[in-house]
Formats: C-alpha cells, sequence, structure tokens
DNA sequence: ACGTCGTTTCGCCAATTAACGAAATGTAGA
DNA sequence: TCTACATTTCGTTAATTGGCGAAACGACGT
C-alpha cells in the first residue's frame, strides 16, 4: 500500500505531471524545468524530489548541475505502471504539447535562458 | 490533463484505495465499506462520491441503500488503467487482505452488523 | 581562499483536504 | 401523515500540501 500510495500521491499533482511529460522528451536539467513550468526554482527542486522519492524519476549530479530523467526498468512495478499510463494520457493533453513546445525553444537557447532567469541580465 | 490529474488524485488517499479493494470482492452498500473501514458514515460518503467523480465507480440507488461498484468499460481509459493498477497492487497487500477478511465477516451478519452500527443496538 | 552560481533545505503563508457531528434529504412502512 | 432510517450535505477543525523567498550547501573558476 504503501508504495502505491507513494505513486498516486506523487501524480496527483499538475506541475508534477507536467514535468514528466517534458521528461519523456529527454534528460533535463533541474533549470530547464523551472524555466518551462514558470514556478520557483525551489518549488520545482521540492517536486523532483517527491518524483524520485516515488521512484518515478532518478537523478545524477554534474558539477553544480542536476540532471532527471524517467525511472528505469528496476523502479516497482507500481511505478513502472503508473508512469506508463500518464505519459500515455499526457500524450494526447494540450497543455503537455504547450509545453513540448516551449522545451524546444529552452533548449535552443541556452546561454540565453540562463541569463534571462538570472535577475542580472543585460540583453 | 483534468481527467489523468482526477484519477490520481482520487487514488491518493488510503481509505479510498481500501474501499476499492473491498469493491474488487462485489458490489457493496454504503454501510458494509462503513463497517469495514471504520470511518464515519458521512466521511465514506464523500470518499465514495470522490470516487465516482473520478469514474472508477459507479452506484445505484435500492430504497434508501446506496450500492457501489466498480466502474465498467465505459469509464475513461485513464480510470480504467489506474484502477487495474492499483487492484493489482492492493492484490498483494497486507492491508487489503486483512480488509477483505473482514468484509467476509460483516457479509455474514449483515442483520446484527446493522444493529451494532445503530446505537439503538439490544445485542 | 574567495566569490559565483545551481541546487537544496528551511520557514512561512495560503489553499486544499480528511475527518467528524449535526442537520437536511429521501424512501419505506405504520 | 408521521416515524424510522440510510445516505448526503453542511459547517467546522486539524493536518497536509503547494507556493515563495531567504538561507544553507556544494562545486567550479579566479
Amino acid at each position: 500500500m504503501r508504495t502505491l500510495l507513494a505513486t498516486m500521491k506523487a501524480l496527483s499533482d499538475e506541475s508534477r505531471l507536467r514535468a514528466l511529460g517534458l521528461l519523456r522528451e529527454r534528460e533535463l536539467c533541474l533549470c530547464q524545468i523551472v524555466e518551462v513550468l514558470g514556478l520557483a526554482t525551489s518549488t520545482v527542486s521540492k517536486h523532483m524530489s517527491v518524483l524520485q522519492q516515488a521512484r518515478l524519476v532518478e537523478s545524477r549530479k554534474e558539477g553544480r548541475w542536476a540532471y532527471f530523467r524517467l525511472a528505469d526498468d528496476e523502479a516497482p512495478t507500481e511505478a513502472l505502471g503508473a508512469l506508463e499510463l500518464a505519459l500515455a494520457s499526457l500524450d494526447r493533453d494540450k497543455q503537455a504539447k504547450a509545453d513540448r513546445r516551449a522545451l524546444k525553444a529552452v533548449l535552443k537557447m541556452s546561454a540565453e535562458e540562463l541569463c534571462r532567469k538570472q535577475a542580472n541580465c543585460k540583453c
């Protein structure tokens, strides 16, 4: 029950579902997810931590950056099944589509993206 | 997204998961679910209404009694998929097993069960 | 060693939600 | 009609959760 409950709780938030939709495209760094979701960094960090504890995503650190990706086959069946279900539903979702478009734009800039996000931008 | 989110929210509560585990056995009346879960009638009624709005269960009225059963094939794919997933997980769950045992006992009494639940019991 | 910067943790506030009992609803039987 | 009773709705309270900014953390470059 614990696992199932944790999985469902993790998936019962719109921001977290959107994040999963983004990760479906490719592994992403926290700041890229932040940019698309338009939430405070600390908020998104918390969301990713919830998804991690539910074993829906995994992360790795590379220098100062934290990269997140969808869970692999070693995750509990509850997580894998629910993930598959959620991604299938997101595939047909309007908001998720818009997010994927926004992600494409973010991935193009990278340099300016970082700049705009920080207040010290001079562009 | 709305449907997916509603489904996941409905499934992210232990009492509601337990109720689904009971309904897997057979169609049940509200008071039987109340008896097994050990919660106030009004609380369980609210839970069942949440499950209904997420299209995870359906209900019918027969006289003063409200009967609930798991959703049929006409429910949204999100609901059906999540339901299948949750039930599979509950199959292996300790608490769910205990609930099924408790349900068997409740189904046997029926008369006395109703009696005990109401404060006017004289047994 | 020091400052910078991406991330995480912490503390707070607002919104949501589960729980209860009381009151309202609706149906069956006297 | 009046009463009894299963269920639902309402109002309140306590706990949980999402959101933010500030502070702490940790790694890189100077």
